[in-house]
DNA sequence: TAGTTTTGCGCAAACCATTGCGCTAGCTAA
DNA sequence: TTAGCTAGCGCAATGGTTTGCGCAAAACTA
């Protein structure tokens, strides 16, 4: 027997069709050709009805029941790479974070899950670890893997390895840091009026030689916070002191290295703004090598509120920054452009930071 | 049966190939017809070329070559879609984690995205936020796109919606949580061991109503972490009280309710033993709101050890569990079985915990 | 000259879902 | 009788990559 194609054999069979009584159920793969094949019907016509195109296709409620009765009775799911093959659309966005391990990150990462599950979509992580080379990679891979968007808290502070893919007019949107120079769809929280804020209260405390602690020098957030910082303390008069701006990284390392050089150096230092979490850990940790207390020896203000922060040795006053909002922003803003490509996307925003204040800070 | 083989429209292309001269040079996209096209040569050439084969082929220097300067000019990548297709291979692996903002778990994925990395594979991350339909949910969709393997920190206490993976032959592993119905690849801490060794801690520091706050009921840490208890309160000949068991799930939510409510019923209770960092954040929080000191007061140890818990308003004596480890481990029982996938796949393995002693248990 | 080996590469199927185009049977209206 | 229409569906191309099989030409041998 060479073809044994039957010959539309079509609803000849008896009116119990004997055939789906085969245990073969779910093992191996369903396709749309095996439904086609059991039910001698075309494969376009289980793919239409299977995507619900039945009616515009004019086929048989017949033909529409027993194709997505079988199609359920072997659990029938299409397969994600020929579709997206065929349809130019993987239903999947990258997602790039520094360090997934940063609860900071971690909670924006949670919300962008979230949102995009929501929307039907999976999300690729990638996990750049503070580093432009490997974000870079990151991005090529997301690209050759066909990511409908993108959305990136970028590590370095140029944007050239973006120009790329927004000429591809892929979909992005930036959280937390920007570029100036790639006016880009970003989210992130206003890190200048809440460094004001705090270096505000801070010298309305009485402080005057209050202390830096930097994060990544160039990337946006640390220089609209060190831009805050300054403005601050021009407005209210006080001389600024280079000496006083130290640290070189977001992380914990950076908080206690700088700090325990800080404090050889100056004495005189009465409070620390840190310009992040894991920087004021490593300053807390500095802090009481050389038995210094909060807020009586020195006062200090950390960015990002976390649980723990109202439970520490003293009570930490933070500048809260809303990220599990910024997730949902930037779910928001990548959607957008997803669905309406045409439409020029709109720019950047930034949602306000909340002092939080505690008991981390002395009334000099 | 008649022969309707399309009748062989070979390349009617003119012997020399002026299309060369056009300058599309990397808009859109480049496949491998356009390097083929242009080179005039066959799409499995440059396919054997580009996935190093061209010595195996015997393909002559001269086209190779040419093939590999014109891919890198055109900066060609392959469209992973169609290799995943044809290959029947991703090199993609799904990542289902129950909630990653919980540094426990963020800890975990950020050691899992790092080995994966390193093996040239992408992750696919799941959030299931503690729910088990949309872990459900999320296996089903992680298998659309026909993911290589799979790491799972399960939410459930039963194993049923795993066996059809399992079935499958879908590489698996475990991580921190595992089914006593379905024997599968496994990493975890020694959560028994973790739990006597703390609970003897107590103990040994004259405790005798040691209260613990459980996390999820039946989920496998939580049944060990019982078990240890219950082991060192009978070894030390101590009876046990059920009043003193409580909680029900991971969060801080529980951790704070339970505590309220122990606290109102028992005043005698003069330890806690805690089953997770974040229900030890929110037994902080009602201790607190009860005026209650640690140690002075209750005592207590918590499960996790996190970069915060030195710098409490007590330092927190805890059970540090090796989440880093964890996640390389886990990556490694992955890729064992990606990479042989006859062998059957080892069991589970355990990670010793360690006791890290700080201020927050009191000598009686 | 005829036969054999090697070199160098191409053809087309396979993977799977989607879709433009077009075919056929059956009915109606002219 | 036949053109025209519609309901109902199939064919085959499409997308990009990989690969088993096999062919043609060149080189070499007898």
């Amino acid at each position: 027997m060479q073809k044994n194609k039957p010959l539309r054999r079509k609803k000849t069979s008896p009116p119990v069709s004997g055939i789906l009584s085969n245990g073969e159920s779910s093992r191996s793969h369903t396709t749309l050709k095996r439904i086609a094949n059991q039910l001698n019907v075309s494969m376009s016509t289980v793919s239409r009805v299977l995507s619900g195109q039945a009616r515009s296709h004019r086929i048989s409620q017949q033909t529409e029941a027993a194709v997505s009765n079988l199609a359920r009775q072997f659990n029938f799911v299409p397969n994600q790479l020929a579709r997206g093959l065929r349809l130019k659309k993987t239903l999947t966005i990258g997602l790039v974070i520094p360090d997934i391990s940063n609860p900071f990150f971690a909670g924006i990462a949670h919300q962008v899950a979230l949102g995009a599950h929501q929307h039907g979509y999976s999300i690729l992580l990638c996990d750049s670890q503070e580093d432009i080379e490997l974000e870079i990679q990151s991005l090529g891979l997301l690209r050759h893997r066909h990511v409908d968007g993108l959305a990136i808290c970028p590590v370095g502070t140029s944007a050239k390895h973006l120009v790329d893919l927004v000429q591809a007019h892929l979909p992005i949107v930036l959280v937390d840091r920007y570029f100036q120079d790639l006016p880009l769809p970003y989210v992130g929280s206003d890190n200048l009026a809440g460094a004001v804020e705090a270096t505000n209260y801070l010298i309305a405390n009485g402080h005057r030689r209050i202390a830096c602690l930097q994060g990544l020098r160039g990337s946006s957030p640390n220089e609209f916070r060190l831009r805050g910082y300054r403005e601050a303390l021009a407005k209210n008069h006080l001389p600024e002191d280079p000496a006083l701006i130290v640290g070189y990284s977001f992380g914990e390392q950076s908080g206690y290295i700088e700090t325990r050089l800080l404090l050889r150096a100056r004495k005189d230092v009465t409070a620390i703004l840190a310009f992040s979490n894991l920087i004021a850990l490593g300053a807390l940790r500095a802090l009481a090598e050389e038995k210094l207390r909060i807020p009586d020896d020195i006062s200090i203000i950390a960015f990002d509120d976390q649980p723990y922060a109202a439970h520490l040795a003293t009570p930490m006053t933070t500048v809260a920054q809303p990220f599990s909002e910024m997730g949902e922003v930037a779910v928001k803003l990548l959607f957008d452009q997803i669905q309406s490509p045409q439409q020029q996307p709109k720019g950047g925003i930034l949602l306000p930071t909340q002092l939080i204040v505690r008991n981390s800070v002395k009334k000099l």
